[in-house]
DNA sequence: CGTTAAAAGTGGACAAAGTCAACTAAAGGA
DNA sequence: TCCTTTAGTTGACTTTGTCCACTTTTAACG
């Protein structure tokens, strides 16, 4: 493979670094971090949502997991229910009160990117979600 | 803005927020951290590097980019230089040790990046690289 | 069937990463 | 000159993350 495209993708996996870490530090306007929002988020997209899926999902070390959700239980974020078919799991549920807090968390980043991307086209903006769209695209062809 | 490209873009976010997260896992090969080895980088990078602008650039707290340096200094990877012209500073710079570690890590990643893409043609990495371009340029457009 | 292995989760002890505020010292003005 | 800004350091602290040993339950298979 070409040092120079290497250069470049290296180049953009640095740039992008720097992008994420502004976006995420915004969230932490709400007492809660990056990573309990990512496990709100991804509790509510899933049925049947359960530790281990957390674990693998967002590469945290299953103890580090046990307890962020034991914080978000006492919170009242969240809910686990021992599963019926397989005690070992427990499925995770947001609570009413979770549910809330990612929704204005939901709000929040919609109006951040909204804000980043205030200077641009309708037409610009397109090409960059395009681009995005394409980039993912391809990781997973290739199994990612 | 459409609710769906922000849709788009979020989940973008995330997606790469893994795929970063992957290649960084690797760099712990070397007993260095990530923000160590970016570190490093940007001061081979730059001529008359001062630790204020790694903090801007690498959004670090002062005073903990203070100790990083201080522990790259201590591990004989960088130099510090009180500037001549203004002694507030001190310009950075990699010793021998230094340097040989960086290439030990670029020949790492760049490896890493290969090994990444190798389910791919040089067509569709083309497709990604240019997909990249795209998006730091729009991004850098606006101010970023 | 019983034994062994794997999966899911927990808890203790600890290390690494990051934050906050107070501080020194030098430089840059009005 | 005095005040402000810039650069960097230090102490005390919190948060985040890691490692390992452990329990409990299910799956696997001779």
């Amino acid at each position: 493979m070409d040092k120079e495209i290497i250069y470049d993708i290296r180049q953009f996996n640095r740039f992008y670094t720097k992008v994420l870490g502004l976006f995420n530090n915004q969230i932490l306007d709400t007492d809660y971090s990056l990573t309990e929002a990512r496990i709100l988020f991804e509790i509510s997209e899933r049925t049947e949502c359960i530790a281990n899926i957390l674990v693998q999902e967002l590469n945290i070390d299953r103890s580090y997991m046990s307890r962020i959700l034991r914080k978000l239980e006492k919170e009242e974020l969240i809910e686990k229910k021992s599963s019926t078919i397989d005690s070992r799991k427990n499925l995770l549920l947001l609570t009413k009160k979770g549910e809330e807090l990612l929704e204005k968390i939901n709000i929040q980043s919609d109006q951040q990117i909204n804000q980043l991307f205030s200077g641009l086209t309708d037409s610009e903006i397109n090409v960059i979600r395009n681009s995005m769209m394409v980039i993912k695209e391809k990781f997973h062809k290739n199994r990612f």
